[in-house]
DNA sequence: AATGGGTATTGGTATATACCAAAACTCAAC
DNA sequence: GTTGAGTTTTGGTATATACCAATACCCATT
């Protein structure tokens, strides 16, 4: 089972490193599979144990291992796939919900505050005006992806209340449309990688300092009055969204 | 100088860890300066360099640091961040287009191919008709940010050559419209968090590994005939884009 | 069959040590 | 001043070792 580590001018940990790589791909090890213990790879390939453990520390920052404490390491089941469906319009809300999967929110946060500066200037208000501030844990098929903060200017949605969203499994939007009759027209995004606080991290099953996707989202009805604002951290490994936009050349 | 470590429950590479960052924060070591070397923090705070460098490479990973190997750590400058403008429609070929910044792009490659499975998937052809292939460096104030994999079908632009590419600053799409009438009308995008191949790494000034924003977009024209499908990868330090879309809710 | 306690195993942390290559620095020779 | 050879410093790699806490496992007792 040993394969040989060539002495290259190419460090060690990455040869080891490679090799794993090749033997999860070449399923030698295969999906969910337990593999040796960084004590047994540091025998079979003549290293040292620490230097395994680089070569796993790495695979599991990219998502092809996962370390379980005490118990052993595991090759992670391929990253979820999304196809898009062509010509069809997909917004945030349907994210995942398509191939099966249950989509699921748990609120976090429903909080009434006043707009601190940054969020009055996204949403084009003024300082000081009252809000909700709500947060979601979002899930696809029980797995937690996403924790989603939005803004809502309460004036907008002058009785929505905790319940609505802990009782109804209705997303936002559809209670936005339903309720107030706020068309949603268009939105603004922007996006960048980010890492993970602590309580994201808690929230998601990652570490600290993971990378996450960073949404902004800023979404405008007719009138271009801004009716949301939300920031979402995304589980790289679980999620991989898609919008279909007409863009203006 | 050197900071008490606290024997907490917390591993002491994290109270390293945040030792330094805060140090970074209060400008103790301020941007673009030199931190002192492993061996200096490993004696002054009382700890082996080993648990050092893991404190060091996380804050490394994490944006906060950089190393240049046999020279030193020096603080990184915080990243750079873009505003978007509310209501502007936003198209890809924009994606830095503002702000005083000047786009640039350099051809990486230019060739003529079949095409293999995944891409005539995603461009609705058959496998083995002719494509063309190319990749761009884009960069934004000569800073490389984004390299970019583009397919078009050979039969759309007949008469595409090399030179069109590498003299013209013309984006894609204006020479797509100008030239061959091509009118884009909308798109499909997926994105996802990946990790940066070594000559992605070269190209822009990571190390192979780090991650970086994937982004595939497959872009239609109003016979909904797929022209282009490119394939993108985003240096997340300079970076952040948006897009305006229309939902279809 | 169920319980419970000891033991081995696992990944996580931490240290001390050693050598390398590349860059930076020193300083004498010109 | 400039050159150039030698030394020092830097991060990068690699090993051997040690201990910890939590889990899994085994096996005798009930």
């Amino acid at each position: 089972m040993a394969r040989k580590l060539i002495r290259a001018n190419t460090p060690l940990y990455l040869q080891v490193e490679s090799t794993l790589k090749e033997m999860i791909e070449e399923s030698v090890y295969s999906t969910g599979e337990q593999i040796p213990s960084e004590r047994e790879l540091s025998e079979q390939l003549g290293v040292s144990r620490m230097t395994v453990r680089k070569a796993v520390e790495n695979l599991t920052r990219h998502g092809f291992l996962e370390r379980r404490s005490t118990n052993g390491t595991y090759v992670r089941q391929p990253k979820v796939r999304r196809h898009v469906g062509k010509d069809v319009a997909v917004g945030l809300t349907q994210l995942l919900a398509e191939e099966g999967s249950v989509a699921g929110s748990k609120l976090l946060r429903f909080e009434e505050m006043r707009a601190p500066l940054k969020v009055a200037e996204k949403l084009n208000i003024h300082v000081g005006e009252r809000l909700i501030m709500l947060q979601r844990l979002r899930t696809s098929n029980g797995q937690p992806f996403c924790v989603e903060t939005s803004f809502l200017p309460r004036d907008i949605v002058p009785d929505l209340s905790r319940a609505d969203l802990e009782t109804s499994a209705a997303s936002l939007y559809s209670i936005l449309l339903g309720r107030y009759k706020i068309r949603l027209s268009h939105n603004n995004e922007t996006l960048k990688l980010s890492y993970a606080t602590s309580e994201e991290a808690y929230l998601l099953s990652l570490k600290e300092g993971d990378p996450v996707l960073l949404l902004r989202v800023v979404v405008l009805d007719e009138n271009d009055r801004a009716v949301e604002y939300l920031k979402s951290v995304n589980n790289p490994d679980l999620v991989m969204f898609s919008s279909a936009s007409t863009l203006a050349f």
